[in-house]
DNA sequence: AACCTTTATCGTAATATTACGATAAAGGAT
DNA sequence: ATCCTTTATCGTAATATTACGATAAAGGTT
């Protein structure tokens, strides 16, 4: 098969999963921490902060958007990324949901 | 090619994305909530619990034990799993260093 | 119109993931 | 020793991801 049974889950996990897996990837890390510091920038200087080409890059940025985590903007012939802040802060408490509930016992 | 270029980015980057690819996946969401309700169980309750064979189950568990998410151990025929404390709060510092580093600034 | 810049998309190849059944391995129980 | 239970691993098939170069598309500029 391959496909991942996503039906049989809540949509609160496929939401979760889906996100943490766009954060599965180095390079999408890497995009997320340089939009951050830069506010918003064109898809360009992504590309040449990365050490990939830029027809890659332009798909992990498309990862990102698909999951709604960044969005773009055109502006002439380039297009302006930033990361959406309602997503962010959606992903922020979905993650820290999970991540608060754990409540370090002893182990078996 | 199809390999990730993991040698370009960072420990840290590289660290966290392990992570978050680890949590990329709703059966193992579903695997670490359960984790976390029972404190600790048996590979079978799991098995149980999901609506997945159990091969299945066992390579999610080799999965999140293999990035250190979770320990497993021998109890007689049956293995004990539960969540690695320590690796918990790794995860959790990472992430909330990422999430809480972006401040809801104009988009572009 | 002809050109340049910028970014997305296509095509392709390599690798990874997901899922399952079948089988092996490890350890108790009879 | 022979079973039964439990879990890992193997084998396999389908699908997904990753990366790149090449090309297309969109929008300025001359």
């Amino acid at each position: 098969m391959g496909l991942a049974k996503t039906e049989e889950f809540t949509l609160e996990q496929n939401e979760l999963a889906a996100m943490a897996k766009a954060l599965g990837h180095p390079a999408r890390i890497a995009i997320l921490q340089f939009l951050i510091r830069k506010q918003s920038c064109i898809c360009g200087d992504i590309v040449e902060e990365l050490p990939l080409s830029q027809s890659t890059v332009s798909q992990h940025l498309m990862e990102l958007k698909r999951v709604g985590l960044i969005q773009g903007s055109i502006s002439g012939p380039r297009i302006c990324y930033c990361i959406d802040p309602k997503a962010w802060l959606r992903l922020k408490q979905s993650l820290t949901n999970l991540l608060d509930s754990f409540q370090d016992p002893a182990c078996c």
